[in-house]
DNA sequence: AATAGTCTTGCAAATGTTTTCATAAAATAT
DNA sequence: ATATTTTATGAAAACATTTGCAAGACTATT
């Protein structure tokens, strides 16, 4: 009765292969320093007790938690879906594990997120853009832990950054527009008060048409969450004057996959009668019919590469250097936009 | 130079509060304990030291770890979407945060990822579905921590279920097209090799089928993955014929969505020429043009509820009792359905 | 056969908390 | 005022592991 938890530990095992725990512990962490035939018995005997090592313990004893965080505004929703899913990927091959969180898009409660992962003692951390609490920004400096900010690329940013440049996504969007002809642009966007990404996007987009001369009529300057169902609705209304745009630049591919279902709810032919562009390229948006031209963003690429980086990070103890690399984002011309119709 | 990290611990806010480690900790945990006026020193100095708590150690010496792992089939992809929001939101709510993984519908991958999450010591544990490997049962039943097995119901489940009953989700979605009046359904399902939500509800559809004396055709019986373009490409080939069906039976709305654009861009139209209809009533089918008929799975619900019971399963130290929950699914008519052409 | 070098292993200290037990101080009752 | 109960705090053990150090066991070299 000396053992009050019938889980066994790491003494429990050693003392089964007639070893001792510091024994057990070179096995499972440093392999080749322990003689194969010792390290034969350990691994019966963990397979016969069924021992699962505990990371806590390591942990604690400052060996790193082989945790990463990534704190994203949302899960519910295509917009992040193949980012979460390249990083994790990425992270967890590599022997990691993944604490996600998200925040709905409020930065108070994103800052109660960091600190909650770093109680956890995660290695390394990944957050979204760059808009943050000054109090994440503080918090983050003084615990010194890799970090790394995804999905937006800042040449100025006071962390590592890795994404793309949102501005420029903007500027390609509303250049295409304006190229096929188009003087009647509307754009959607959602709230960018604490949104660098929709932001950047925006105020890009809106300069560029203002430097073709194109007034900004602020009815044709919609706002609208990034949810499909919302957008649909904004479009409905704004498509249903006779006076309407004839392209829509939306914030991003969720927006503008309401946006053409309105389109074709009211029977308005895209791209003949409405051209229609999004932004980010999510996994669905080829298939839709018609196929949306949209700005890809390489989610995919993105996320793997900053899981590397995080990782690498976490590996060479050195002092993790400041990164920010850009990523191209590219037109990709699918069947939603076209010139303007006539009359 | 006593201190190597210069991360403050327990004992550096205890000096600079001038009182001792213990006393920190009851301030921390049970902060009725400490007499107000300690409470206000100690509050000083960890805002002063910037002090984090360590979870890891609190984790090894035997509290819990107020961690909860779920582990989905995928993460790149709508289907879980809600889940794992709901999910994470309900857990995150009551103090504890999410350790998510993926395996890609692989259950080696999957029991690989238990003995990960079982590494880091989570406190409940939370799977897809009652199709897992015989270790990933074996393990979960030697360490008897709370365990769940989320989006399916089966009243003899070997562990603890809460979902639908996805037999039934099948054989609704066939009568209702049977009662519509078609003869010549098709249906496209994923491989159900390892997946049974998808094993019951094609065989419960398959049968239901059957029974009303329609003939199993092997050529419109399609399987294609839990993908939109892949469902799309399918669906292309199936509906080019000149003998094809009238109404397409779904295996989920991904793959609803993938065929409602082949429909679309061969320009059938729907419900007219051709009916169809999904299963599950992801985020954005509402939306679609036309939008889809389905069989909701409420996945919020679902995800939250999974959550509030493993989290009281944690919180009562008593013998998690097993539980066997199911949700109702329901045939939400929308516009995808109708009755089958004349002719 | 002796020496030097290389492997392999065990001991013990260290990691950051929590909690039990004991004690001191304060509050209450007599 | 004293005796008793309550409240507040500290000392130390416990949790499961890793690792520096030292010593014992081989192997290779002469």
């Amino acid at each position: 009765m000396k053992k009050q938890s019938d889980k066994p530990d790491i003494v429990s095992v050693a003392r089964l292969a007639g070893v001792s725990a510091a024994t057990v512990s070179r096995a499972l962490n440093h392999p080749d320093l322990v003689h194969p035939a010792t390290r034969k018995k350990i691994d019966l005997a963990i397979r016969k007790s069924g021992y699962i090592r505990n990371r806590a313990a390591q942990t604690i004893h400052g060996r790193r938690s082989a945790t990463i965080g990534l704190i994203v505004p949302t899960i519910a929703n295509v917009i992040f879906a193949e980012l979460v899913q390249a990083f994790n990927d990425a992270v967890s091959q590599q022997g990691f594990t993944l604490l996600l969180a998200s925040h709905g898009y409020d930065l108070a409660t994103e800052y109660a997120l960091v600190r909650k992962l770093l109680e956890h003692r995660v290695d390394a951390l990944a957050l979204i853009g760059l808009d943050h609490g000054e109090d994440t920004y503080r918090v983050l400096r003084e615990q010194g832990l890799p970090a790394l900010a995804i999905w937006n690329y800042d040449p100025v940013s006071t962390i590592s950054c890795l994404g793309i440049d949102n501005a420029e996504a903007g500027r390609i969007a509303a250049s295409h527009l304006l190229m096929l002809g188009h003087r009647r642009i509307a754009t959607i966007f959602p709230d960018t008060g604490e949104n660098d990404r929709a932001r950047s996007r925006r105020s890009a987009a809106q300069a560029t048409l203002k430097a073709a001369g194109l007034g900004d009529r602020a009815d044709w300057q919609i706002q609208t969450p990034y949810n499909t169902g919302q957008a649909k609705r904004a479009s409905l209304e704004l498509l249903a004057s006779v006076d309407r745009p004839t392209a829509l630049l939306c914030g991003n591919d969720v927006i503008a996959q309401g946006a053409l279902y309105a389109a074709l709810k009211l029977g308005l032919k895209v791209p003949g009668d409405l051209s229609i562009i999004g932004i980010g390229d999510f996994v669905g948006s080829a298939e839709l019919e018609p196929p949306l031209t949209t700005i890809r963003i390489p989610a995919r690429r993105i996320g793997a590469a900053a899981a590397d980086h995080l990782v690498a990070a976490v590996d060479s103890e050195s002092e993790d250097a400041m990164i920010r690399t850009c990523f191209e984002c590219e037109l990709i011309m699918r069947a939603t936009t076209a010139t303007p119709p006539v009359g």
